[in-house]
DNA sequence: CCCTGCGTGTGTACGCCGTACAATTCCCCC
DNA sequence: GGGGGAATTGTACGGCGTACACACGCAGGG
């Protein structure tokens, strides 16, 4: 009989789905490579010839979480297409709080060329390119001081309808700001193009 | 002679210093207990006698940091008192970038409790609990979310003047979202106090 | 004066970690 | 059936945090 051990075939997909339920399980210093391998069943080396260490790792756990998020609405407002990506990304956060909070931390590139699309979304609702720039990196920088808030919360004293609420209000005075600032239209004509992500981010294609 | 090895002895201040110089120079993953010891020309061990553990030691550290910010204007209005006190931390944050970066992933109890006294002066500049509690936690995230990206930042491809102005623009809609919200007065009367640092944070004295 | 106790520093050791390397086993295709 | 490459394994190394037993030096009481 074929023991149980090479039963399923070790894959990427597998050690993924291990790895993300050893970090939900046991918080971000439960993920190691020998809990890893012994949670797969297999030996610790063998993980090895599917990623090439662990930062590696890393990197196919957030392309796994970030492949869970649904395209931005190619119509509508700019105003709307923030609203939903946010609350997209914030959802994704959720169902994987540990995880996602992991990959903030550790920043992997996969990250960063993501938010960059919004900013496609945004040019394409009627933005202008240094515009979209300013209103998706300052939402994003609310929205990572959110997940790690979030992720932090002692939720014996904090509800998650505060939570929620807390959140709304914050992406209410966004949205209401950006309007605002946005009214003064001249104030915003900055020279060069803001860059902060990986070179070129912006012009990568969907 | 009296060997310089115990020329000055080893003291928690000392320890700080050299952890902190030790992070900023080498990045997080730099310090190490051995190291540290390593760099104060002492044996590994030595530094458990005046820090429990490396926990303690990160805790050490985020005091000393805190202990450098300056309390935010008794008088002003609460806008004043936003603006003044997020450039603070920010500047803080630019003097150890990376110390208050790690601090920030570890998030140390003590720096939740020192952004509660912000409450403070903002209820003493005139605004609700509630709605102070408001205020601050929408800025600290916006401020965490900074920190973070600033941190992460390639200074090959973005300046430091386009990084100031990106903060500066978001706490231009920051303020202006909080004008908005706030004129809707009613809007913002839900019942619960929010919470979700340390347990009575906002009642603790300054 | 000694000696004794305690605060400070040291050396060694244990069990983790990531991962390099070589040996082994498995499976597919000819 | 046999050969070969891919998958897996075992062992080992250096680094980590830290528990524990010991060594040293100096203060205060006999």
């Amino acid at each position: 009989m074929t023991p149980a051990t090479s039963r399923t075939p070790l894959t990427l997909d597998r050690i993924v789905d291990a790895a993300i339920e050893l970090i939900e399980a046991e918080g971000p210093e439960g993920l190691s490579m020998r809990r890893l391998a012994e949670r797969l069943g297999s030996s610790t080396m063998a993980t090895y010839h599917h990623v090439a260490d662990r930062q590696a790792l890393m990197e196919a756990i957030a392309q796994r979480l970030l492949a869970e998020l649904t395209p931005g609405p190619a119509d509508g407002d700019w105003r709307q297409v923030v609203v939903t990506q946010i609350a997209e990304y914030l959802a994704l956060s959720r169902r994987h709080p540990a995880t996602f909070a992991t990959l903030l931390r550790s920043r992997p590139t996969a990250l960063v060329t993501q938010v960059a699309h919004i900013v496609d979304d945004l040019t394409n609702a009627g933005l202008d390119e240094t515009t979209a720039q300013l209103v998706v990196r300052t939402t994003v920088r609310y929205l990572m001081g959110t997940v790690l808030s979030e992720g932090a919360a002692d939720r014996s004293v904090i509800t998650q309808a505060d939570l929620d609420e807390l959140f709304s209000f914050g992406l209410r005075v966004l949205l209401a700001g950006f309007d605002h600032a946005l009214e003064d239209g001249p104030a915003l004509e900055n020279g060069p193009a803001l860059e902060d992500g990986a070179p070129g981010a912006t012009a990568a294609g969907r």
